[in-house]
RNA sequence: CGCGGGGUAGAGCAGCCAGGUAGCUCGUCGGGCUCAUAACCCGGAGGUCGCGCGGUCCGAAUCCCGCCCCCGCAA
């Protein structure tokens, strides 16, 4: 069975490794194209690129998929893996692959299809989330259901959450293949009326409002941890908020009302959040113990 | 040339503008106090101040020049 994977951030490149890892045929990755990226705007390879390149695997990176039918058919392969390509495949592409087209998706279907499946669960203080494999369909994460791998949320953060969620996806993938390797599977419908949507998120969604209660506080910090990252003001500087946890605690919202070792607490609306670490503009994120001592954070401070 | 902050002890920072003793909090090591402690007291170790054995100067962490690296915003 020859395999094409199309991926493109650092979170799709555990799948690939696993299959190849696996000994499965990969025989094509297919990526976004280079993009501009940091301060500089160096041109760079998506992750994905970076690690089909290291390992000798064929690289494609179609501007438009969808104007590259023939390409993608001339890969030759029978299956199709996808993993936050970015791109919406269309229906000659789907036909374009024997044995279907299969989407790693980030959350447990039909909850939170869409583009931000990771940190909308955590946002909404879901106690589980997962990685569902999908038959894919032209409609957006709306295919049938292959298999399902939940995990526990807790505490952690965006970046967190995505690394465990990138490794389940690498053991998904490749049970997959293993499935599919033996006939034609057992496919789950999605129940279309629990279904919800998630859309991007974006910079200015990560204002902190500690007005809100504090697992509200603390879900947005985590969720958008380490990126695009929840902030609020000090003085005159911006901060960054990284990691925190609700914790027992009440005072004048958005006031400092314990800094120490143990982390920086901060009156909310309901109860406090504990934030266990920060990033001041300019500077690189600190654990709240160093902000404490460097920083001179102290009971009183107001963030807002 | 998009705007801006930064590189000083193991960690986080101050000192720089108005050159002249290497400073603060934490950690660490030793000792003391305590039933006890992340508490408190006493003492110690630990730094080529990013690089150019660059320039100015009697003297540079500090001023000037060149380079490297990190980061916030914006995109």
């Amino acid at each position: 069975m020859k395999i094409a994977y199309a991926g493109t951030p650092e979170y799709a490149v555990a799948p690939l490794k696993a299959l190849i890892d696996k000994g499965y045929d990969v025989v094509a990755v297919i990526t976004q194209p280079d993009k501009p990226v940091g301060r500089k705007r160096i041109l760079t390879p998506s992750p994905v690129k970076a690690f089909a390149q290291g390992v000798g695997v064929s690289v494609y990176d179609f501007e438009k998929i969808r104007d590259n039918v023939e390409e993608v058919k001339g890969i030759g392969a029978d299956l199709l893996i996808t993993c936050a390509y970015g791109q919406l495949l269309t229906d000659p592409i789907l036909k374009a692959f024997p044995m279907g087209v299969y989407n790693l998706h980030a959350s447990l279907l039909p909850l939170y299809r869409g583009a931000s499946p990771i940190q909308s669960a955590i946002l909404a203080g879901e106690k589980y989330t997962g990685v569902t494999v999908m038959r894919t369909e032209l409609k957006l994460d709306c295919g049938d259901i292959l298999l399902v791998k939940r995990c526990e949320i807790g505490d952690r953060t965006y970046g967190e959450l995505s690394d465990e969620l990138s490794a389940l996806s690498a053991i998904a993938a490749v049970e997959t293949v293993e499935i599919l390797s033996k006939g034609e599977p057992q496919l789950l419908l999605q129940d279309e009326a629990k279904a919800t949507f998630c859309k991007k998120i974006n910079k200015a969604d990560g204002k902190v409002d500690f007005s809100k209660s504090a697992r509200q506080v603390a879900n947005l910090i985590n969720a958008f941890s380490p990126a695009p990252a929840a902030f609020c003001s000090l003085d005159t500087a911006q901060v960054n908020l990284l990691k925190a946890t609700p914790c027992e605690g009440c005072g004048e919202v958005g006031t400092v009302i314990k800094a120490d070792k143990g982390g920086i607490v901060v009156a909310c609306g309901e109860g406090a959040v504990n934030v266990l670490s920060l990033q001041f503009a300019g500077g690189k994120p600190l654990k709240a113990a160093d902000a404490v001592n460097g920083r001179k954070i102290k009971v009183g401070d107001r963030l807002d």
